[in-house]
DNA sequence: ACCTGAACACCGTTCAAGT
DNA sequence: ACCTGAACACCGTTCAAGT
């Protein structure tokens, strides 16, 4: 391999001057300086990367300094979802119906987790807190008492539509971030097409209607099967 | 600190000795017998123990070794979901109402994910397959005909089922398995009380509406629920 | 009081070298 | 052909020691 000799450095070298280019000015080591640096590590390289050792070379010293300010890497994670929240407070005071305005609120949602990929995974898994969030909760908990839901109903209701949308995010989002997402996908269209027909009788019927419609239409489709269902029992 | 002499031995050597004990019969490095320690680790350890290293280890080779039967980590953890799986495959065929043995299909499906705190985050992070996977959507897509529901109606809506199932039970089975499941639990539930209704009018409103319920009941109203909308369109 | 170097106990994956 | 030791490049967390 030719190498040229004035770039002869380490991989390692390479990588600690990028760092260091990426974070020219100083960043104090305080809870916003540490989620700076972490947004900007998850804008840059995914949330896989947002690491406390990472987070730790980032602002030039050890890892166990973080655990000042945070008590662990899951802390961590969802103090950073609530900051990514902050994007999507407030629905349209105004103009159409309730459905239609909740169905933007929590697309937007999506979208958020969306352009994340690892964190709508993460939001499944925690107990979500923080003001952004309490905010979506509280909106969407609006526009469902002015679609006239019970309390009860409305209390449950937001409960799962938020596990709605956060899980097709986190099925979504981690098929188009895996560099092996277009091979996972033909694997199924295969067994689909392959399935055998005296053993799964109804995929080898049903066959490319399983994997009919695009993303977004299935998302809506599930968006308005859940408002049916939960306005039906009324 | 007081040590008995006699069993002065490193931590390291006690864990490699647990270990042998209980593998004492050679387990052969073929697919089968690597699979079968690793549903071993998981009953014992949990599937964050399930690793290529953990497992090399209790079969007295190295990493590399474990790569020659399975691509990659993904690859092992889906393939020790499908064997979980082979528990739930049929349904009553007979008896009581299609919804009825739908839910009842479902729920035990539930009841496997639970089983496995870890595995049902794996579920939606990774498009399943294997036999015993088509299996389970082949029953549930005959109990969706059984009920009259249109083919192109019946594709989605087993996805959605599937993926609420899968994503409750990555969400309670968390919380349970977590250590600080007890303090998320009540730092939630403050966080509800103390929340400022000028700021969060409907959260605070609701209040211990937003808390209210058992796993199992909120289980079974969100199926209920899904298959209410999946109906009312017909 | 606040911060951190160094250590401990792990990871996944690759590849050259062995049988 | 099949298998694997050793290496590479990482992790989270703790704690004794520093300022």
């Amino acid at each position: 391999m030719f190498v040229h000799n004035e770039y002869m450095t380490t991989e390692d070298t390479l990588k600690a001057r990028r760092r260091r280019q990426q974070h020219p000015t100083k960043v104090a080591l305080t809870r916003q300086g540490i989620l700076e640096v972490a947004l900007q590590i998850l804008h840059e390289e995914g949330l896989s990367k947002v690491t406390m050792r990472r987070i730790a070379t980032a602002l030039d010293t050890g890892p166990a300094s973080i655990y000042v300010y945070f008590h662990n890497t899951e802390d961590l994670h969802v103090q950073i979802l609530d900051a990514l929240l902050g994007q999507i407070e407030a629905p349209a005071a105004t103009g159409g119906q309730w459905q239609n305005r909740l169905k933007a609120l929590l697309t937007r949602y999506r979208d958020v987790l969306f352009a994340y990929p690892e964190i709508a995974r993460m939001a499944l898994s925690t107990r979500l807190s923080g003001p952004h969030y309490l905010a979506l909760v509280d909106n969407a908990l609006a526009l469902l008492q002015e679609g006239g839901l019970p309390d009860r109903q409305a209390a449950w209701a937001i409960d799962l539509l938020l596990l709605y949308v956060t899980a097709v995010a986190a099925e979504q989002s981690t098929r188009q971030a895996a560099p092996s997402a277009a091979a996972e996908e033909s694997a199924l269209a295969f067994e689909v097409a392959a399935a055998d027909p005296s053993r799964y009788p109804q995929i080898a019927r049903l066959g490319d209607e399983l994997l009919s419609g695009t993303g977004q239409s299935r998302f809506e489709w599930g968006l308005d099967t859940l408002l049916a269902g939960m306005l039906s029992s009324d």
